[in-house]
DNA sequence: TAGACCAATACGGTATACCATTTCAACCGT
DNA sequence: ACGGTTGAAATGGTATACCGTATTGGTCTA
């Protein structure tokens, strides 16, 4: 019965033939929930309950449910035999190793970006370049952290998306979403520390312009070091305020 | 009435309780299968045909196949609507990158083990070097390559596993094995350039020893960049064996 | 004989039924 | 009133039926 509303939401659909892609669309409503915080750290997560939610079939679901426990959106709170699953806490730890792996992973893109040709570099470093610009504008009106985010994450997206090939592409897009939890759960206090962000890219855009990967890489690896230990103390100064559960 | 069949093989099975976990079962069978090259890369990974090969139902079996998918043992060829899974192809491109990236984690590894306090380093140390040695001779007596990937995989293991967390272990554990695609598909060749990974090894070593992070990290980076380096040579001048497909 | 058309079917996507286990809470006995 | 017991509901795992599309192999025609 439930087929028949669905074949029928899909008819009424524009110009769909058919197919949907359900796990697709849960597996990107379910994330965007997980990261924007309306599913805390430590909720569980019920096969059931998505499907009551999102109107598909437990099927779809349940490859959602695995993708985004396998990427470590969700984790598995295996008490007993089953694998019960709950939104992934955010601590300190994993915090900090997100944001190191992160980090090694980016220098490698922008050691690689520093090894194109010199035409390709100047493309990207001029592109990379206002997009600096815009963001030291933006920290100094201490407003609309969203527009910092996406402002950030363009500039990251830069010089690893026109460079990585798929592995990389793949491994990058999961993560970067995973640090945005954490960045959005202290906002207002990292949101201080955007004038050091803006001067360490700086460095990371003159190594790429001069072709100097080694510098290139280890620019962006201790820009995403010191962000670590800046979300650090934030945490370990204000308790991790997502590691508790709501049930 | 298949499920009764389970069920009684289950029955039938030493001290278990119930549940088998097939996802699991299947998940590694098919690994193996893969990284044996039993399953040939380009070959069609049908879900029916894998049910029927490993007796399972096709919703355990789909599952496995969207966690292999996802890592990258297989791809989906994408033709039409639907997305019909292959066994990965092993080119020279995919090789590259997959080096590198696993280079630049195992890179992060190393520096933190050389970030640790020194009795640990040194037990960390003590444990690599006893490998090399023993990489050393397994290299100049020229047999045996399943002993020397064994090696090669707890060498690298050593000062990763002991040092990575929860994040970085789980993608070390899913990429090492593709590694392991490449590195079988041409061992004869890859043996040869044993004596220099040796060296390399013993770089790393004493980077790590001496508590220099950067140093033990360019290392490691260095030993993979070259690995990637050996193997394109290899592969350009043998002709990518794995990425034809055979239907 | 070569090419186009058509039917059988293989395949992936989805929905759902069923089972075993765990959880939770009402209920009963002390 | 409190703690233990039991049974119902929930949950995850598995098997399978059904649908629509894409592929394929064969036949018919030019």
């Amino acid at each position: 019965m439930q087929q028949t509303i669905a074949r029928r939401a899909r008819a009424g659909s524009p110009i769909e033939n058919g197919r949907v892609d359900s796990v697709a669309r849960v597996y990107q409503e379910l994330r965007a929930l997980i990261v924007s915080g309306q599913l805390p750290p430590g909720a569980r997560i019920s096969e059931r309950a998505v499907v009551a939610r999102m109107g598909s079939s437990r099927t779809p679901v349940r490859s959602a449910l695995h993708r985004l426990h396998q990427e470590g959106f969700v984790a598995s709170a295996s008490r007993g035999g089953d694998q019960r699953l709950i939104v992934t806490p955010l601590t300190q730890k994993d915090g900090r190793e997100l944001f190191l792996i992160v980090g090694h992973l980016e220098g490698l893109g922008a050691f690689e970006a520093a090894s194109l040709p010199t035409a390709r570099r100047r493309q990207i470093v001029r592109h990379l370049r206002q997009l600096n610009r815009t963001l030291g504008v933006e920290a100094r009106r201490k407003r609309s952290p969203t527009r910092v985010f996406e402002l950030d994450e363009q500039f990251h997206r830069a010089f690893v998306d026109d460079v990585a090939g798929p592995r990389l592409q793949s491994l990058h897009h999961s993560f970067k979403p995973q640090i945005e939890r954490y960045v959005r759960l202290y906002v207002n206090i990292l949101l201080d520390t955007l004038p050091t962000s803006v001067k360490e890219h700086e460095a990371i855009i003159a190594a790429i312009e001069s072709g100097d990967a080694k510098g290139a890489q280890r620019a962006v690896e201790t820009n995403w070091r010191n962000a670590a230990g800046r979300l650090a103390s934030v945490i370990s100064e204000h308790g991790e305020r997502g590691s508790w559960h709501f049930t």
